[in-house]
Order: C-alpha cells, then sequence, then structure tokens
DNA sequence: CGCGCAATTGAGTCGACTCAACGTTGGTGG
DNA sequence: CCACCAACGTTGAGTCGACTCAATTGCGCG
C-alpha cells in the first residue's frame, strides 16, 4: 500500500528496514475519492496528511473572477499535503483528477518520527523539497519558454515521475486530465490549449488519446521542452 | 548577526533560549558579495548553507536561449538554500541582487540539529515550506493574473515580508532592482516591464524611484494584487 | 436515438513582444 | 568644471501569440 511511497523516497536515498516499517505504521486509514471531489479544502486545518496510493490529484488555487491554476500534479507515492504538517492551514485546495486512493497518516505520528527518527525526517523534508523544485522549474517554464515547450516539460516531468512509481507502459502513461484541466496547469485557456497539444502532435513527438499519452520521440521532447531531470533528485546517496 | 533569521522563525513559533543559542553558534563564517555575483552556482554541490543578512538575493535559471527567470527573491532573514542540505545539488543559481552580507551554516551541523533538536528542525524544514508556498503564489500570478496584478502581488509580498524583518520604513522599502531584473521575475520584456509599473503609478498605487518603492494605496494595492497573506503563514502556533 | 461533455475550428481583438530610438542620471577622466 | 560614457528608463511602431466568442464535431452512455 505504501510501495510507491517507498519507490519514490528510495529514489535518493536508502532506507532501513525499521524506517520502512515506522512508515507502514503510520501510514494508515484509507479513504477514495471520485474525480472531481477536494482531497484537502482551501483554509482547512488538516490533522493528518495524505498519501496519494493511486490516481491522479492536483493543488490549485482559484482567483476572485473564478479562474482556476494548478500549482501541482501529484500521483501515486505522493504525499499531497505533507506541508500542511507544519504549514498546518492549507493556501490552496487538493482536487481528485481521477478517481483517486488515499491513505492518511496523524500529524501527531509524524511528529513522533521528527522526535525520533532523524534520518526518516530528513527524507520526508527531502520530498518536499523536491516538490519546491518541481514549483521553481514550472515557474521557470511558465515565464520564460514558449507554451509548446512548457507543455512537453511537464510532459517530460511526468513520464519520469510516474516511471520512478512503475506507472509508465514503455513510452505510454495514463494521464486521466481534460485539456481543460490541462490549461489550468499551463494558465492557458482552454482553446489556445487545444492548438498547443495539437503543435506537438504535428510534430510527431507525442500521441494523446483516451487519456493515454505515448511518447514518439523522446530525444526531441527533450530538447523541445529543454529537460534536465536534475531538478528530481533522482540519485540514491546519504541525506 | 541572525537577529533577522529570529525574527524570520518567531513569526511562526516561539524559540527557547537553547534554539537560539544553537542558531548563533552553528551559523558562522561570513562572507560578503558585491551585487552580481552568484553566491551559488548551478549545478554546484555546497557544504554548507547561507543566510543572507543583508541585501537582496535572487535564486534564478538560465535558458538556452540566455533568457533568465527568476523564481526566488530573498532577503535578509532568508536561507538562501538551505535546500541544498538535502537536495545536494542545486539546480539554480542564486545571485546578488545588491551588495549582499551571508553567513555560512555547514551542512554537518544542519544534519547535528536535526539529530538532536527535533523542534528546531521542524523550524527549518518549515522556512523551507514557507519558500515553497511563495513559489505556488508565484505560479498562480503567473498563470491567472494580468501582469499589473502580478507586480501588485510581488510588492504586497515583498512589503510584508520585509516589514517580519524591519526592513520597512512607514510604507516604503527599499528594493534595488532595475526594471529589467523586475522583468526576469515576472517573465516580462523590459519593455513591457516598464509599461506595467507605469500602470501601477499611474493608478497612483504605488512610487518607485531611486530604488525606494513607496505604496501609495495599501487597500487598493491589495485588491489589484488579490493579496492574501495566508500563504506567509505568518502566525505563532506550536509547529 | 439523443443528451452531455470533451475536443476542435474559425474569426476578430487585445496583450505582450521585438526593434529602434531617445531621455536621464551618475560617474570618470581630461 | 565640463565632456563623455554607460546603464537605466521611457516611448513609438509594427508583429505575433494568446484571448474571447461562437459554432461544430466526436463520442460514451442511458
Amino acid at each position: 500500500m505504501i510501495d510507491s511511497l517507498l519507490l519514490n523516497l528510495e529514489q535518493h536515498d536508502v532506507l532501513t528496514d525499521e524506517e520502512r516499517n515506522i512508515l507502514r505504521r503510520i501510514v494508515g486509514r484509507e479513504r477514495r475519492f471520485l474525480a472531481g471531489e477536494d482531497l484537502v479544502a482551501e483554509g482547512s486545518r488538516p490533522g493528518y496528511s495524505s498519501l496519494l496510493v493511486d490516481g491522479f490529484a492536483a493543488r490549485y488555487k482559484l482567483t476572485a473572477e473564478g479562474m482556476r491554476q494548478i500549482t501541482a500534479i501529484h500521483v501515486a507515492g505522493d504525499f499531497v499535503d505533507l506541508h500542511a504538517f507544519l504549514l498546518k492551514t492549507m493556501d490552496h485546495g487538493v482536487v481528485a483528477l481521477s478517481p483517486c486512493h488515499v491513505s492518511l497518516c496523524d500529524h501527531s505520528d509524524l511528529k513522533q518520527v521528527t522526535e525520533q527518527h532523524p534520518h526518516l525526517t530528513r527524507m520526508l523534508w527531502l520530498d518536499t523539497l523536491i516538490h519546491g523544485s518541481i514549483h521553481r522549474a514550472w515557474i521557470v517554464a511558465m515565464g520564460r519558454r514558449s507554451k509548446v515547450s512548457h507543455l512537453a516539460h511537464i510532459l517530460c516531468e511526468l513520464y519520469v515521475r510516474l516511471g520512478v512509481v512503475r506507472r509508465t507502459n514503455g513510452w505510454s502513461f495514463h494521464l486521466p486530465l481534460s485539456q481543460g484541466e490541462m490549461a489550468d496547469v499551463l494558465g492557458l485557456s482552454l482553446v489556445h490549449m487545444n492548438r498547443v497539444i495539437q503543435t506537438l502532435r504535428r510534430e510527431r513527438l507525442i500521441s494523446w488519446s483516451n487519456q493515454t499519452i505515448t511518447i514518439l520521440d523522446w530525444e526531441r521532447l527533450q530538447e523541445v521542452a529543454e529537460f534536465d531531470p536534475t531538478y528530481l533528485s533522482l540519485s540514491v546517496e546519504p541525506r
């Protein structure tokens, strides 16, 4: 049940058996959500953090005019709100983009971990830091790349992140986002999002249908995206 | 020397005398940089983290075509690269936007803190989480707000953050960024940055000259920005 | 079969870009 | 003391990317 979390964390450093057992013990109660439901509401003060066991979720904020900006996409093995453990108040919501299966982890247990297990604490801290790195990569893509390049970057990132948790199938992966939802990721209108996607298709870099993306030319897609996976910290070393 | 850091951290929770002393002990060697120098180079693996004692610094990434995107602005009291403690490799550079005074903190000392001082560890973790929140606020501003609103949001944020570390003077604060550097924050061209600034001036929301910004109408500036400081976690509570 | 949602296409408008020129200011050296 | 230079800021003009409004197509399901 926490297999994806272990796959995630063990990309960065080795875990001891004890640490794996602690994670198994504190990640408990399961909950399921339908696509479109909020896993966590903006403004709430959850007493637990949610580990996404299966499905896709997104962090988002709404503007006064009701526009939505998605600030992160979460996949299996991600804590969607580990930061709430210390931030306390959610400054954004988390919505299920597909049916989601999550496991909850009480903040009191997380606090125990920080009191007794320094290395595991650092690994959880690292997990939040990597999501910070992802935020920075998104900011660069939003500010200084073409929209085509931005989309390419997001697809490269998802392909790598899904690969870590064994959710890819050759060059394909499941991505249950509508074009309208993807527009909320890139900060585009729905109409223009469609045109950007068509550019990647026309260039034969990807195919995308039935919620399935297939990368047709990884080399060129990476070039278009200027994708460098350094920011994902995918190296096993003492942390 | 670490006064600004204490002002920063104590916005979120109380520190014990012992914790304050530990910080004083581990934040050591001082270094100075001229405006334009890199405090930390992209791709480097620093063995220490840098606390900005005075001045302004920015994290940035460069694109293949040599464009620059600034992903964070740092002010006195900020650790500019605390995340390198666990991420190990810098996926971006940090540049001095003004003459900077920094104090270094060895990663071995930080590791000691995580082994022996859980609460202080959580406070440092929190510091990195707040910078993640700021990243999300920037993503929303970049994706779903007008450029005028985006600039207003950044100025609101800087005013609040500088106020915490006592770097404001009434409604004014020093901001040593050229319009070209600000353009790299917003992801704009220099020419358009100028026009956006002039809009805020024309609306009598701010004045900006001689590297000094004065907020002329805080209420309306906040409205234009849709600024809600929740994301800065400025409340003292147990963490 | 028809409804509803997602995807697609077209047309016109506006925001942001580039290229280019000009103004302003502070520092430096003759 | 003034001339000059460099960096920054400002303005104008023309182009292109992204937006909105609107209509149409494709598809899964009751």
